[in-house]
RNA sequence: UCCUCGAUAGCUCAAUGGUAGAGCACCCGGCUGUUAACCGGGUGGUUGUAGGUUCGAGUCCUACUCGAGGAGCCA
């Protein structure tokens, strides 16, 4: 019996297995609030129909002992949540030694160290459901799209962009590295398949410490032959509303639980704004700051631009210089790339970053050297754009600043489970 | 890697350079509708580490360790 269904069961007899989250008691009768996951309910034991042994029992139970408990449902204002059970059995399965998170306040570094039990908390737990949902949405928005997942490799033999900084391995005495992006090997799988996605865990070795970064983040990247970037923008947009709305859906009272304004995921709909990234230059320059046109925006300018709009906004036709090799020139500008960034609203930044890819063999070859990569190791990249090569075009989101915005958390280390952070490994 | 700030009981925090305290947790007792329940009592400390200044250091100085916030890089 799940807590989350309890006022389809008043009057009856049920049983609930759970956590003991709290307990108040005087000398006649005591409250358990048991928590199973996926609710709260108070459970009350009065002395004097329970009998000594049962309320003694009861009295007994510590913070976060498993417990079984019998009785029946009835409606009570008083209650939590609207709905309490008559205890008419209980049964302590795990007696909790003394537990360290008390329903006091507590530090950051305190709840990190004890993340195991920190995701017990109401707060923390709706956060992941949300999370999990947020997961399936995605999901359910590209299967009913007809796009094939096929996943990527996590141990790759080479940096994917050549850029970043990655976790080094040994793979049976060759170097390895743990993948930063499945993106190269989605463009192969959207030769074989048409229209693909990828979703999973992704690896920076940057020394990055802010409330934006994790060592370890899941993304979901989407990748499509015959589609530019405007097809791209389009799906991003279509795939964004699909997951707000879901979560509107099933989780507003949980998004309300937690302190967010859902007001301003109502309002987003497409189509999003688009801007240039030499639009969004001008922008900041007239903000007062003395941005050079060439330079790549830091976390205020994409603050600055994403709150000039509610919704979240494309920026697109980034500087070939500051972005990567695989990007396709465009036709219409050569110094630029038909890329785009979207920027998620609320000063969240950059949630999703992709565009068209370079098609032309000779082109990329070419890339590829002036980026100083390997070329033996993009031998198979080259092999798409010498059998068959098709426009083709893509993007990345990363999942925990997406649930971060939604959620409207400030710092992204609540977004996952077991958060991977700077110097960080325990639990 | 850089800048700023911090570290005192299991937790959250106090303590003019002069005997280390409170609330919560835990243990004991009380209370028949609690809402982070409440009331009374009790247990609990090498003040992050190492050194220095001083009659005397939680407090001042130096180094280190760990952490937080931000920057850069990025999703």
């Amino acid at each position: 019996m799940s807590i989350k269904r309890i006022k389809d069961y008043v009057n009856q007899e049920i049983t609930v297995q759970g956590w003991l989250y709290n307990k108040r008691s005087s000398g006649k009768i005591v409250f358990l609030i048991v928590r199973d996951g996926s609710g709260l309910v108070q459970g009350v034991l009065v002395k004097s129909e329970a009998g000594e042994a049962l309320f003694a029992l009861a009295n007994s139970a510590t913070q976060e002992s498993s417990v079984r408990i019998r009785g029946k449902v009835q409606e009570n204002p008083k209650a939590p949540g609207g709905y309490e059970m008559l205890i008419g059995d209980l049964e302590i399965i795990g007696r909790a030694e003394p537990y360290p998170l008390t329903h006091k306040e507590h530090g950051v570094d305190f709840l990190m160290e004890h993340r195991h039990l920190w995701i017990r908390t109401p707060r923390q737990n709706i956060i992941l459901r949300i999370r999990s949902e947020i997961e399936k949405a995605l999901r359910d928005f590209f299967h009913e799209r007809d796009f094939i997942l096929a996943d990527a490799p996590i141990i790759t033999p080479a940096a994917c962009e050549g850029t970043t900084t990655l976790f080094e391995l040994d793979y049976h005495g060759e170097r390895g590295f743990l993948s930063q992006s499945g993106q190269l090997y989605s463009e192969a799988n959207a030769m074989a398949f048409g229209k693909t996605y990828c979703f999973g865990p992704t690896f920076r070795a940057e020394k990055s410490k802010t409330r934006r970064h994790l060592m370890e983040f899941w993304m979901l990247e989407a990748e499509m032959a015959f589609h530019d970037m405007e097809d791209s923008l389009q799906i991003q947009e279509e795939m964004i509303c699909y997951v707000v709305r879901r979560i509107l859906e099933k989780h507003r009272a949980d998004l309300e639980h937690i302190g967010r304004d859902v007001s301003k995921l109502e309002g987003i709909k497409p189509p999003f704004p688009r801007i240039s990234y030499s639009d969004a230059v001008r922008m900041i320059q007239e903000s007062g700051e003395d941005f050079p046109w060439g330079e790549d925006f830091g976390a205020p300018h994409e603050t600055l631009l994403s709150g000039k709009f509610a919704a979240p906004v494309f920026v697109h036709r980034y500087p070939a210089a500051i972005k990567a090799f695989y990007m396709k020139p465009d036709p219409a500008d050569a110094r630029v790339v038909l890329g785009a960034d979207l920027l998620a609203p609320e000063g969240y930044g950059e949630i999703i970053g992709g565009g068209q890819r370079i098609d032309d063999p000779d082109l990329l070859e070419q890339r590829i050297r002036e980026h100083r990569l390997p070329e033996e190791a993009f031998a198979w990249y080259l092999d798409l754009r010498r059998y068959g090569t098709v426009p083709h075009a893509g993007f990345g989101l990363g999942l925990e600043r997406m649930v971060a915005w939604l959620c409207g958390l400030e710092h992204i280390r609540e977004t996952i489970p077991f958060p991977r952070m700077l110097h960080k490994i325990y639990p």
